[in-house]
DNA sequence: GTTGAGCGTT
């Protein structure tokens, strides 16, 4: 009686299905069981798992019998902590069962009084908080995504987690992404070819210009080469380098004659 | 070995 969606759906007749987010990704079932049978009769207990790599993804979902002790554990389990870290339950709505949900209204079925009995207003407020703070901007695993998707060459065969990426994509594009690229196509403003260039963004390369080198000053000590060697023409790489000026050539050269070139 | 938004299998 251990193993739980082994052997496929029992029966999804008359079970309610409630989904567990935030569970840890080493607690199984067996841990979710006790704790959700305690509150109701749990009919099954299926928690999706990697195909890959096996591993729990992180949310279970709970069958049970009859949706009053669902709903009971939703609101008793809900903000649990488990296995140390705090859960999130609550009723399913994509599952196989969800129409269920629609036509009985399982969450209309039962009166207010018990709402207003249970004061979950604080707790609530504290678990949407926290995860407003800034938890989604960087979700997911710190590779695991794009290991996913250079595996299956940028294609979604799931869709599900790809609509979770799109949701964030917004948020890339006004806080982090478009703001800095924003900032130095400001500071580029005062140039007039500022636009095309900054147009492109990640677009590194850019037209290879034989009077300057792509990177005079990242080149030496490459790979252990001596500058002395790097120039086989006889010349310095970096004649600005030996200017009698003195100037070890900063970052730029703020020649007005290079205002005209890009960057 | 890690991680942290979301919605599921025979």
């Amino acid at each position: 009686m251990s193993h739980f969606g082994r052997s496929g759906p029992p029966d999804i007749t008359d079970t309610y299905s409630l989904l567990v987010l935030n569970i840890t990704f080493r607690t199984t079932a067996d841990d979710l069981f006790p704790l959700f049978d305690k509150y109701g009769k749990v009919v099954d207990i299926f928690i999706p798992r990697d195909r890959r790599s096996g591993d729990s993804r992180g949310f279970a979902f709970v069958r049970y019998k009859y949706a009053e002790e669902a709903q009971k554990a939703v609101e008793r389990l809900d903000g649990r902590a488990v296995d140390g870290r705090e859960i999130t339950v609550q009723f399913a709505k994509y599952g196989p069962n969800a129409e269920k949900i629609r036509k009985g209204r399982i969450v209309e079925s039962f009166p207010k009084s018990k709402y207003s009995s249970r004061s979950r207003s604080p707790r609530k407020r504290e678990r949407d908080d926290h995860r407003d703070r800034d938890y989604r901007r960087r979700s997911r695993s710190r590779s695991y995504d794009r290991h996913d998707r250079d595996r299956h060459h940028g294609r979604d065969k799931d869709g599900r987690r790809r609509s979770r990426s799109r949701s964030a994509s917004p948020d890339y594009s006004r806080g982090r992404g478009r703001g800095r690229y924003d900032e130095e196509r400001r500071s580029a403003s005062q140039s007039r070819d500022s636009a095309s260039p900054a147009r492109h963004g990640r677009s590194r390369r850019r037209s290879p210009s034989p009077r300057r080198s792509p990177s005079p000053r990242r080149t030496p000590l490459s790979r252990g080469e001596s500058p002395e060697k790097h120039g086989l023409n006889g010349h310095s790489p970096n004649p600005r380098s030996s200017s009698p000026r003195g100037q070890p050539a900063a970052s730029r050269s703020p020649s007005p004659r290079n205002s005209d070139v890009d960057e």
